[in-house]
DNA sequence: AGCGTGACAGCAAGCGCTTTCTATCTGATG
DNA sequence: CATCAGATAGAAAGCGCTTGCTGTCACGCT
């Protein structure tokens, strides 16, 4: 069998009482046993049994980030930084925390799953990211489960998601940002602008599109239905949108996409159907993902600030942060102009 | 206090040892009292306790996948291969798995650290993905880890990792496709060739110039020291490198990058040059990730079947596919010819 | 000398679940 | 009608660790 506790304890002649608190470092052991009993667990080359551990402690030291896309760098990189804040020695002493990333997929389902599973392994903190599915019953279903996540001890982080009543939150301005976006193509000229949203029910592609539509709004721009079409966070989604919107009105002089990743798509599909970028049509984005400025041109886009969101999220995670007052804090994204976007051609 | 099991027995009138049978689907229950069970678990909002669960039964339904950079969609896409055959069910009846993944940020003691707390959770599985780290102090702390999980009945599957005699695994031909690619090159007319390499101690690193070294070697090319440069696995490093290479010699009519991430970066210090891809100097990449065709000329890279490899160490992992004969199965790269890689100017 | 006071160390009672072994009941069998 | 197998259900013994409480010393004080 595998050594135990009570193996260490015998071979440096002490307690197995005395063994686990010189593990844990939380009661005073003269140096001497503390000494004794630390190259016994060497020699027995001993690990900790986790489950055991947790049963009896009450705690566990596992930290869930629950991601809609892992091969999405978006989440990628939120959940790195997230991860960094949190792999170092926490609230136990000695205590290294396993944070891990669970890809739901974007479905609710598996979300649900997942925060059932985090529950039963009595997770010491979850912090969830990205845009939220909007349904009601869904939506109640994941507040009742963050209710009872809390009410067991265990934290909750909202990271570039709405906030809710039940937990922290880290928001993104997303529909301040799309309205900056737009507006930045409006003042370039711009009257036609096609717009790919992102899946329908997400409440990032509705924000996004409220900034848009507020910011043509707000420049007495009347919004052609055929302008807007809804599909994927991903590349391919954004090429055939792009030629849906095409189809629809050959004479947009603007695209705007849910995403870069969309974005990128629709480069390539404006290119494909012989159109220059930004000369016949300008193109902007969203996030600015690492790969946005090596677009050629490069992508206008809105810099959303997911290393630093995902750093303060896991330290609130951690308890190593005060949260925002009200419980809510809300980032805002940065306008990066550059090369996709640029003055319409006359006509 | 949480609800336990014992709750939930006296609500169903019935003992603390049928309602585990009924959770677990083990051992036969009355359809009169599994549904007498059900009822009271749901009625109390019941969620079994994971730590105590795994205690008794002396396993666990986590299953590890360590990365070396979570931020980067070559592992994201793997991570979410895996991770999509590790759901379902597994093992147990009802098995839900809770697969994470460990952002080792390719450092080896942090593998090492998440080695260990998989082996405290008593994880059912570990994958470990990419290139590993080639220090033999290292490598023999890896492999003991490894053999002890496997002797505490953890199965350990490797996935785009070089064998190892302590595991099954699925290793990716990156000498094979790092020749090909050369060899591409050499047979479009270039005889000067730059070559971006990844951090220095890396497996993959490495077999990806000694397939390039072949390539040039079996033709005939003398190497020159200077045409190579060591740098990280991103964007800008690559921009540096290129940089460097130019400076170096301003002759070279090719440069291959590590990845397609370095190749990018590479494309960007050329045009930033006033170089063009690839009248001027084809850029030729590693991997295929999905933005590489959308580069501008579109990426020359080699293919790795990142998804289907990801998916079978998965299987694998979950014990629903058979191991490869020998405990090791070598995976092809394809040669993707595209618009990043044309014939050398001539002089 | 007598005793309060720290500083350590050990005992033992669980933590909430699984599982072996045993008990009970129901039909079916001869 | 006695007997036995089969099908369920329960009792209880842990799984390996943490921790409240109880010693046991060795000092230093009055």
């Amino acid at each position: 069998m595998t050594v135990t506790l009570a193996d260490v304890a015998a071979r440096a002649q002490v307690s197995p009482a005395t063994v686990s608190r010189v593990l844990n470092g939380n009661y005073p052991v003269a140096a001497s046993t503390r000494e004794r009993v630390l190259k016994a667990v060497d020699e027995l080359d001993y690990v900790l049994n986790g489950p055991a551990s947790a049963l009896a402690a009450a705690t566990s030291d596992l930290v869930g980030i629950l991601v809609n896309d892992i091969a999405d760098p978006f989440f990628g990189i939120m959940a790195s930084a997230i991860q960094s804040e949190i792999g170092g020695p926490g609230g136990r002493a000695g205590g290294e925390r396993l944070a891990v990333v669970c890809n739901t997929g974007g479905s609710p389902e598996r979300e649900l799953t997942y925060l059932t599973l985090l529950q039963r392994q009595r997770a010491a903190a979850v912090v969830l990211t990205g845009g939220a599915v909007e349904d009601a019953a869904h939506g109640a279903a994941v507040g009742n489960k963050l209710r009872r996540l809390a009410e067991a001890g265990t934290r909750v982080v909202l990271c570039g998601r709405p906030p809710a009543p039940e937990a922290i939150a880290i928001t993104f301005d997303n529909r301040g940002g799309g309205r900056e976006l737009t507006e930045h193509l409006i003042g370039l000229g711009h009257r036609r602008l096609g717009y790919i949203a992102g899946p329908e029910e997400r409440t990032t592609t509705r924000h996004r599109l409220e900034g848009h539509r507020a910011a043509l709004a707000a420049h007495g721009i009347e919004e052609d239905p055929r302008w807007t079409v809804y599909g994927r966070y991903d590349r391919r989604s954004g090429y055939e949108a792009t030629l849906e919107l095409l189809r629809r009105d050959p004479s947009l002089t603007a695209v705007v996409a849910a995403n870069d990743t969309v974005a990128l798509g629709a480069c390539a599909a404006l290119r494909d159907s012989g159109l220059r970028i930004p000369d016949d049509v300008s193109v902007a984005g969203f996030d600015d993902l690492p790969f946005s400025i090596d677009a050629v041109p490069s992508l206008t886009t809105v810099r959303l600030p997911l290393s630093e969101a995902g750093a303060r999220a896991g330290r609130i995670a951690m308890g190593r942060e005060e949260p925002p007052p009200g419980g809510i804090a809300t980032v805002r994204g940065e306008l990066m102009v550059r090369g996709s976007s640029g003055v319409p051609r006359v006509g």
